[in-house]
DNA sequence: GTATTATTAGAGTATATACTCTAGTGAGTC
DNA sequence: GACTCACTAGAGTATATACTCTAATAATAC
């Protein structure tokens, strides 16, 4: 493997672990066993790096979304889109953490990062319009489902802060991929209003896969509260 | 004013406009022009203005959410719960930024912000049950309710988020509370499916008054996409 | 082989950051 | 007038951080 993406691979791995703001690029080369100048060689500064690494995200993330227009939507569409995005979020996590101030060192990173979130939120919309066509959920007007979309958006975008803020102890490492996944109870929660009557058992069921047990959540207080 | 609050306040400040990781002790103590020797007789460290400012958040947000138990609660109490917790995130709005940041760096914090957002969801629930209470919005399963309540807090505390995100140009400065306040507009479309006959109309006029303008949001091309 | 280019090591640098230490000052107390 | 004590200034420090520079080595092209 090229030294090029054996950085972008530690780098990844590392702001995933510690943050971004926790990692240094001596932390990487030491990391890889690379002198600081060698990473320099291959990459002009920090903000370099993950801008890359958000470029190979949005592919990820495009990738899934993807939707194919040439036939109806099915249930399982709907299961591999939720699965998806929460699996390329939990591979570039580190990402939403720092948003802002990743946002803020750079501009070209604010700018896909922005047209990335549109087309986004336009495939949760269409994803709404295609299930309703495919008589899963209710029809809505076009400015319901767009606040609809954002709303599950920001419930996607932001679950994995929850979860890690919840957690009583540090544990910032004991996150799984499975609590993650409870977010998916979260979004499903969202949409059981605009259930056609057909569909409705069968996406509860759906969404009870995905239930937050109180072992896995623990002390966090979380479905105990009132 | 005594130095110590005047380094409270002026932290506070420097951190909602730029950020608390681009504010060090020494921009503090220079922003006061006193000397940081003066700034670390007051605290002991970084950390602990930020928890003291904590304290403060939590005593506001708390003070905000609590719900009067002897009488039935009307659509005015919901709007008031709604401005309060907004004014309140824009008050202290680095917290949230880089929450996660704060928490790893301050066991006591951790703890504490635990039992806010475990408090703050009881309300958020207990909002929601009096709303049903007064015939606002149909009763729903506890089960329901806290997925729901969690939704709504996950949509409070990161609107201001998305709102800098979503901005084209570096603009940090430039967001606005009655932008900010577009996110009732949002928390209000979660109950949409929940509202009675009775007071459908009402609460759709009120949630129309937070409807995010095109012009305002500008070319975030939120409301535009598909 | 020789020239060129890509890659790497590793010491080094300018700056920043959180925080410390010493030496006070000034207002009140007895 | 001596003493205390809350408060303040300002120089200083140890460490970290992002990044640079020079020189050397490996790979490739001709």
């Amino acid at each position: 493997m090229k030294t090029r993406d054996k950085i972008l691979l530690s780098s990844l791995e590392l702001f995933n672990e510690r943050g971004e703001r926790n990692v240094t690029t001596n932390h990487i080369a030491a990391h890889l066993a690379i002198s600081p100048g060698n990473l320099y060689y291959h990459f002009r500064n920090k903000s370099d790096i993950i801008y890359e690494i958000f470029l190979e995200y949005e592919k990820l993330v495009d990738f899934y979304l993807d939707i194919p227009e040439d036939r109806a939507m099915t249930l399982d569409d709907m299961t591999f889109y939720l699965e998806s995005v929460f699996d390329g979020l939990w591979s570039y996590r580190f990402f939403h953490r720092d948003l802002e101030y990743l946002l803020d060192s750079d501009q070209r990173l604010r700018q896909d990062y922005r047209d990335f979130t549109n087309r986004c939120l336009a495939s949760i919309s269409r994803i709404f319009e295609k299930l309703a066509e495919a008589g899963i959920i209710e029809p809505q007007e076009e400015d319901l489902r767009s606040a609809m979309s954002l709303n599950v958006w920001l419930v996607i975008t932001n679950w994995m802060a929850f979860l890690k803020t919840a957690h009583a102890a540090e544990a910032s490492a004991c996150l799984t991929l499975t609590e993650l996944k409870q977010g998916i109870y979260q979004v499903l929660t969202l949409e059981i209003p605009y259930l056609t009557p057909a569909y409705r058992e069968r996406v509860m069921a759906l969404r009870e896969k995905y239930r937050p047990s109180l072992h896995e959540l623990g002390d966090t207080g979380t479905g105990v509260y009132k």
